[in-house]
DNA sequence: TGATTTAAGTTGCAGATACAATAATTGTAG
DNA sequence: CTACAATTATTGTATCTGCAACTTAAATCA
């Protein structure tokens, strides 16, 4: 048989990518917006009640999200009370966990961020959402592997 | 004939994309860092090559860049004498130039990005990225028409 | 036990991103 | 020609992001 001719590529993988993150931040922070909220601050509210209580740096993992970049994203959630640092049975680490504020003001955004969950669905198809979240999926694993096991050679 | 299915989604496609963009970023710039610049910026500089001399809100257009960003992303590249930003023949508006320098230095990196996209390409398959890219574009498309025509309703 | 290494988070620094508000200019209606 | 509207870019403010350096604490080695 004859064998799959080879794509020729066209454009940078790098910026399409940002460029439609761009473009969908946008169109759920439409949605999210009334709440006061940005969406990537429900995601992290939304991962703490599934993962927490849990340690910064394994969040940080779960997030695919550098540490430092945790720390900071955390801070204005802990100052509006959602989350709470507290200390961790180590001496160094510590315990993210969602507050009752929290939690009621995740489920408050949820609304949200379903309706623009939905829109998106809607504005693109949920065939091609699903083919998306499914080629998002593999790359992420192909790519996890590959950059861990970059030690020989 | 049976209609398809409509598959059930899981997850958020916002989340998902950021996820895979933070990945992909720090992919290309382990390899593009050594020139100095983030991969952002020579994706800056090459549309300026291919568009310009150019207005900034038309750049920032063409980038589905917020004009502001847009601003700020400029100046390291003004500073460092790589892009010019001079009057345009309008009052209000300017025009953004690559230098001669900033030619230069966009071929330095070019030879670095290409090393990254290759890799891309090998770790996640030709095709799958081709995929993706033919995605991405799609889904651009629907979006903006989509965002800009809602006037109605 | 004392010295060295490893683990876990945070801070310094720099850039990416966008919304709202502002400044400056041009265009247009009267 | 003047008052008002539209155009174009920038600044204020806030968040997102990550690398490198640093701090603190635990773990391991000798």
């Amino acid at each position: 048989m004859a064998a799959l001719p080879e794509p020729v590529l066209q454009g940078c993988t790098n910026f399409k990518l940002r460029q439609l993150m761009r473009r969908v931040a946008q169109h759920y922070d439409d949605e999210v917006r009334q709440t006061g909220l940005k969406t990537t601050q429900y995601s992290l509210l939304s991962h703490v009640l599934h993962l927490g209580p849990i340690r910064p740096g394994d969040l940080a993992a779960a997030m695919t999200l550098d540490a430092s970049t945790l720390t900071r994203n955390m801070k204005p959630l802990v100052t509006a009370g959602w989350l709470e640092v507290s200390e961790g049975r180590d001496g160094r680490s510590r315990t993210v966990t969602l507050t009752d504020a929290g939690r009621q003001k995740r489920t408050e955004v949820q609304l949200h961020w379903k309706v623009a969950q939905q829109r998106l669905n809607e504005a693109l198809g949920v065939q091609r959402v699903a083919e998306l979240h499914a080629l998002i999926d593999e790359s992420l694993g192909l790519l996890s592997s590959h950059l861990d096991g970059a030690t020989d050679e």
